[in-house]
RNA sequence: GCUCCCCUCGUCUAGUGGCCUAGGACGGUGCCCUCUCACGGCACAAACACGGGUUCGAAUCCCGUUGGGAGCACCA
């Protein structure tokens, strides 16, 4: 048995998963699943001024509504802090480590005065040749390589070539005795045994240093790549001004998870011209090859319009399910579960989110409706009260309330008077559901029944 | 400022030298359907960033320019 390729989503729980972080994670998984490999969660929380327990429960929240599962882990940095320190110690001993007492102050005064004049910011080495021994804070830099060259190659954006002296020598522990990124990253991935680091190309210019580390160890280095961003409708990287960006609030929204996994599996990523994948199809045709090199730009129109195509292809049994959540929140109460369905699903053409369509069930689960000023006046004058009086007497002779029986009743009422049929259905519609948008009204009067029906259009009869 | 990445309709993209009069999708506009709103159907407008090459032929290959993005933390 050969060993299969191996995948991890390395968030760190400094803020809610966000949609670019959803997105690296879904190409992990897809390649994962898509080659039979495993997929890795594991949290950095090396930052513990930043990282909190609630950002950890939100992200495997927001990825469990992905359905975006995991095979290992979730491993947690600060768990393994021994394992960097002895990879540190190892680099001690080969010398490719110094401690560097400058404070951040002084730090900050040497990037501003290099800045000033035009150079790139980097670490001049000063603590290099100071007294390694002194009583004093001091984190410790790696030495980085200064000549030569280091490759990147990329299954996205191919071969990359950076210039050594570019590199600056990085801190890879705290004053306060943490391990930073750069090296847990390379010692985890290591350890984990990661094949594939797919990524956000933010981390495209951290590769070369974190292969300085790789080959500082003699491990083996794993294949690259690196995604594009997604940026905002400014092409900004998206960021919370752009509108919602954790997932969650997506969830809260009324967007389904597949339709904001189909919406962001083709930010860029296609497959020639289809645009609606099941996760199984997903599965099956990925491929990273067909992964683009330009970032793109966060459509909410497009997501809508994905998110009205899944609403529309769910059942009344999927739709109540789904609704649930939000018809609690509205304050609706299910007793007869099948009409509940029923009515959702009498609404779901016109529904972009599941928000919407529990709005729009509003006049089937409101026991008293509220008539619209300004629709009372257009379709309740005195002449279309007469033609609705007309209507219930037939009404009260139908027995059963099928669609079939209803429309026959209206066209009995039109027959003898000469009216159109939007003349009698739009006054019915505001006497049953207080507005003038709502499904057919057949199919309203349908859903309501007979007692109902009539006692909403006996109300709307009185002014 | 320096380093790296990127560039096809407004947006997501198809396209790997002739199939391109540049295709699809979202959005937009118009028409049809129709008991309202939608759904749906049909149609229209809309792009190869620019400039040089290479070639019989370039959206596709090469060079340069402009433009956009990312990184340059004791954040990840």
């Amino acid at each position: 048995m050969s060993e299969g390729f191996r995948f991890r989503f390395a968030p760190s729980p400094t803020g809610n998963l966000h949609i670019g972080g959803a997105r690296t994670a879904l190409f992990n998984w897809l390649f994962a699943r898509k080659t039979k490999g495993t997929m890795i969660l594991r949290i950095e929380d090396t930052d513990r001024e930043r990282s909190t327990q609630e950002y950890i429960h939100s992200i495997l929240e927001g990825l469990e509504w992905l359905g975006l599962d995991w095979d290992e882990g979730p491993y947690y940095q600060m768990e393994r802090i021994e394992t960097y320190k002895e990879h540190i110690e190892k680099l001690l001993k080969q010398g490719r480590t110094y401690r560097c007492y400058c404070t951040t102050e002084i730090l900050e005064q040497k990037r501003k005065l290099l800045l000033a004049k035009g150079e790139k910011p980097k670490y001049d080495r000063q603590c290099r040749s100071v007294d390694q021994n002194l009583d004093k804070p001091y984190c410790i830099r790696f030495l980085a390589e200064s000549s030569g060259q280091t490759v990147v190659n990329d299954l996205i954006k191919g071969s990359v070539t950076f210039n050594n002296e570019e590199m600056d020598d990085l801190v890879i522990q705290r004053t306060d005795g943490t391990p930073t990124y750069n090296l847990c990253v390379v010692v985890d991935d290591v350890a984990m045994k990661i094949s594939h680091v797919i990524r956000g190309d933010d981390h495209l210019n951290n590769s070369p240093r974190q292969i300085q580390l790789y080959s500082v160890f003699g491990y083996p280095i794993p294949a690259f790549a690196h995604l594009p961003m997604i940026l905002g409708a400014d092409k900004a990287r998206l960021s919370k001004r752009h509108g919602a960006t954790s997932v969650l609030e997506y969830r809260e929204q009324g967007y389904l998870p597949e339709a904001l996994i189909n919406f962001l599996v083709r930010l860029g990523w296609s497959h020639g011209d289809d645009e609606i994948f099941s996760r199984e199809e997903l599965v099956q045709k990925f491929s990273i090859e067909a992964v683009g090199k330009s970032g793109g730009i966060f459509n909410p129109e497009k997501l809508l319009w994905v998110n009205s195509h899944y609403i529309k292809e769910k059942t009344n049994a999927e739709l109540l399910t789904l609704a649930r959540p939000f018809l609690d929140k509205a304050g609706f109460i299910v007793k007869d579960a099948e009409a509940a369905g029923a009515a959702l699903g009498s609404c779901k053409e016109k529904a972009k989110l599941l928000t919407e369509l529990v709005q729009g069930t509003g006049f089937y689960f409101k026991e008293e409706i509220v008539i619209d000023p300004q629709a009372r006046a257009k379709f309740l004058a005195p002449n279309q009260i007469e033609l609705l009086k007309k209507l219930h007497e037939k009404l009260g002779a139908v027995e059963n309330f099928t669609e079939e029986r209803l429309k026959q009743a209206f066209e009995e009422t039109l027959g003898e008077t000469g009216k159109k049929m939007g003349d009698l259905a739009q006054p019915m519609r505001v006497a049953l559901t207080g507005g003038t948008i709502s499904p057919g009204i057949f199919e309203v009067m349908a859903l309501l029944g007979k007692v109902r029906t009539l006692t909403r259009l006996d109300r709307a009869l009185v002014p």
